[in-house]
DNA sequence: CTAATTTGACCTAG
DNA sequence: CTAGGTCAAATTAG
């Protein structure tokens, strides 16, 4: 166990630093004269490496019962995970008995919304796998939107009590925009939800192999009568954005990630072995740690790190929200990525003591 | 056979 | 009252 804890903090550190490093290398290149290309790809690359952190902080130190106060993200996240502490586990222990009390907790529920764009207009189109299991439970047509909404919830929620749920519904004209609402944290003991690492073993599509394997369940629409075979995507073309929202708060603004999982540049790659798995864990502020195993906390650790990786600036496009109706009141801070985000991401920085004794010349980074 | 999905009824919040 | 969310019986898939 410390010794993932070892290798974690290695990595936060090693993020961090190189954070503060191409901020560093940013200032550099905020004179007109540089390019606007360079200076997008120091930005994408910084909010990569915090985003990274903030999740390893989010997973690692949460876990370990250790609140820390450091950075936006974290703090937002926090606030819902504790807005409805034990409501939702003691819910669980209801919902079992007092049944119908599920609709009054739905509102305290703490729920983060992730968009996933699939660039492939292959025509097949799937939402992101996040190596969970889920199960269809409902589906809705929703007011002013053509894609009716459907309703996940966790396999286990008998077994194991988990209550973890989700929402997946395509954007209207959009029809490579998935957005996927979870609600809830997992509370049961998934085999393997990294499929990077190992394959569900329900699940074993050899032929989606080493890439993360997105074998979502056909949450779709009706036009579509069996998705069953491939609901492969091609990854090279992956976006995903995760907002975090809390219910009736609006100040932790914490503007939506975006993880550029395009792979750019480089072709095709089967280096991008990225999965959107990482908001899994985020919100275990509020539940008993046990619930998750050395081990497996440990492959969930590493699917989300691999995920914003290779996020070169170049190529990348900020996928924002669809100005249509991202559900609820999605944080519509999304260019903040390429717009201002520094600005956002201010208190960040400075809560992470962004160490600015460092020298101006990082012979590291750059090119 | 078991497990997952479908689908309309039901319930709640606004 | 309406829209969104959930339940649960029926159906389908593995």
């Amino acid at each position: 166990m410390e010794k993932s804890m070892g290798r974690e903090n290695r990595t936060l550190i090693s993020e961090l630093t190189q954070g503060k490093e191409l901020a560093k290398q940013l200032s550099h290149h905020l004179s007109p004269s540089s390019s606007l290309e360079a200076r997008q790809f120091l930005l994408d690359k910084i909010l990569s490496s915090y985003e990274k952190s903030l999740s390893l902080l989010n997973w690692g130190a949460w876990v370990a019962d250790q609140p820390k106060p450091t950075v936006g993200i974290v703090d937002s996240t926090h606030s819902f995970a504790i807005s409805s502490p034990r409501s939702e586990v003691s819910d669980q222990d209801c919902k079992e008995e007092c049944g119908r009390d599920v609709y009054k907790k739905r509102k305290t529920q703490s729920r983060w919304t992730e968009q996933v764009k699939v660039c492939s207009g292959t025509g097949l189109e799937g939402p992101l796998d996040d190596g969970f299991s889920w199960r269809k439970y409902g589906q809705k047509d929703i007011l002013g939107a053509n894609f009716p909404r459907g309703y996940y919830r966790c396999t286990h929620r008998h077994s194991q009590g988990c209550l973890a749920t989700k929402q997946v519904q395509r954007s209207d004209e959009d029809r490579s925009i998935f957005e996927v609402t979870y609600r809830g944290r997992h509370t049961c003991n998934q085999a393997s939800p990294s499929p990077v690492a190992s394959p569900s073993p329900k699940n074993d599509f050899s032929k989606q192999s080493k890439y993360h394997c997105k074998q979502q369940q056909q949450q779709q629409n009706q036009d579509k009568p069996k998705p069953t075979e491939d609901i492969f995507v091609n990854f090279g073309s992956d976006c995903v954005q995760v907002k975090n929202e809390e219910l009736g708060s609006k100040d932790d603004i914490f503007p939506s990630f975006s993880f550029p999982c395009t792979s750019f540049g480089n072709g095709d790659e089967e280096n991008n072995i990225f999965t959107e798995s990482m908001m899994e864990n985020s919100f275990l502020g509020s539940f008993s740690p046990t619930f998750i195993s050395p081990e497996t906390s440990e492959s969930n650790y590493f699917s989300m790190s691999a995920c914003p990786l290779n996020s070169f600036g170049i190529g990348y496009q900020n996928v924002q929200t669809p100005e249509s109706e991202l559900t609820t009141e999605i944080i519509s801070a999304p260019t903040s990525v390429t717009n201002s985000p520094i600005g956002d991401w201010d208190i960040s920085i400075e809560m992470v003591d962004f160490d600015t004794t460092f020298p101006f010349d990082n012979p590291d980074f750059f090119a």
